[in-house]
DNA sequence: ACATTCATGTCACACAGCTGTCAGAGCGGG
DNA sequence: CCCGCTCTGACAGCTGTGTGACATGAATGT
């Protein structure tokens, strides 16, 4: 898992097209997005920016995604590395031959982004265990997502659901600057017709919430608010 | 981005009704909006008039709306236009090939327009953000724009809004002079009826901002300034 | 079903920090 | 030594943010 609690992720596919859509929803979601058209380079890619999952469309060039996979679950080292075929065919047959090579699931086009993206979490939780238990902490804030529980030094906090996510958010980009509109989207539901300071408000209170201390989230005059342990 | 941030949509749609209906809502939340009918004019509009966001029907004439967002997509100055999808159906097939042509969002019909404004908003806002974190640096002047935070020789360095843009832009473009009207018009949002004289005194500010040291902020008589080491 | 507690969004007001301007002093070049 | 340009400190106005209170609505417990 790379810093920040954001998640790697390697696509694999060779419709361009396709891979931008991948990228683009998966980066919303929360990931980290490497793209490659070539089945070989998807191997050295591996290598080098060791994600936490991959993407591998079945027909690609150099090596195809089937092959890849069978290395993949070869080498001790990426045995358990998450993988997701993705087939532009849907039968039964490729679905059964795609398991078999050690595919942790399989996607047949045309699919879903948000099914996608739902089922790679899926797929993270179960081979992270961790990850379901997800422990983030910053600057003595320590979240564990399983228990949904907070504590500050050691010190159980009590947020409210808002809170929570919002606190979330900044404990998984921490050091990071958002602005007012950014954390509506990200951590309103519906963020339709909420005012903008209703954010001040809600800093105001995972403040009051943490407790005394160092003030941890950070105000950047007329851009937003930020995780930070420097004042 | 057209002027006065006036956002720039065009809606492809051949229900006249509803084109008006679109029009109507959107020119009142601050768009600029043009409409077509018809697909492959479509194409020719976006060419000319570079929107910000496409509307697009399912079923219109001639170039379906499917094959417009497949084009879109293909080329490589449209391939990060937002698109959102109209369609009369809202069966998930439809759903998921909207999704999969690229378009970014899809909406079924009937809609509320006042939900439809908002997805466009935040459309809008998602992808045109500043996520990348920029790290500059010149001179032990080191600035990250993710954290939006400045440190000179490891000390944090505090400035405004203002000071924090003129910094940016000299570490963009170190060691090269610009006019106080050049600095007016990139650093200062509206450079309306702001006095020339004003920029010296930002300088100035930046120059107490970056603590003791070496003045890197050299002043070239009746020229402008610079970000530079040597005196 | 009811009562109670809790969470949430909004507002009005207070406050702090930022901003643009000015006038006078300082500086440098010719 | 003079002229033009720049630096400096002060200041008033303004914008953006902190804060407490309140009404509403959801969740919870009885």
């Amino acid at each position: 898992m790379g810093k920040n609690g954001l998640k790697r992720l390697l696509v694999v596919e060779d419709d361009r097209p396709i891979a931008e859509l991948l990228k683009h929803h998966f980066s919303s979601a929360g990931f980290t997005v490497t793209t490659t058209t070539d089945g070989d380079e998807a191997l050295i890619l591996i290598d080098e920016i060791k994600p936490d999952l991959v993407l591998l469309d079945w027909m690609i060039e150099g090596t195809s995604g089937i092959e890849v996979c069978r290395r993949l679950r070869r080498s001790a080292h990426t045995a358990k590395l998450p993988v997701i075929m993705l087939t532009a065919r849907g039968e039964e047959d490729d679905r059964v031959r795609g398991l078999e090579t050690g595919a942790d699931d399989f996607v047949a086009k045309p699919f879903s982004p948000k099914e996608l993206v739902a089922r790679a979490n899926a797929l993270l939780r179960r081979s992270q265990p961790n990850l379901i238990g997800e422990k983030l902490s910053y600057g003595g804030i320590e979240m564990d997502t399983a228990a949904h529980r907070v504590r500050r030094d050691g010190q159980p906090v009590n947020v409210g659901p808002t809170e929570y996510r919002l606190l979330q958010h900044f404990l998984r980009h921490p050091e990071r600057v958002f602005s007012r509109q950014q954390l509506l989207d990200i951590v309103w539901p519906h963020n339709e017709e909420i005012e903008l300071r209703t954010v001040d408000v809600l800093v105001r209170r995972v403040r009051v919430a943490l407790g005394p201390g160092p003030d941890l989230l950070r105000t950047v005059r007329s851009e937003g608010y930020s995780l930070d342990q420097a004042k």
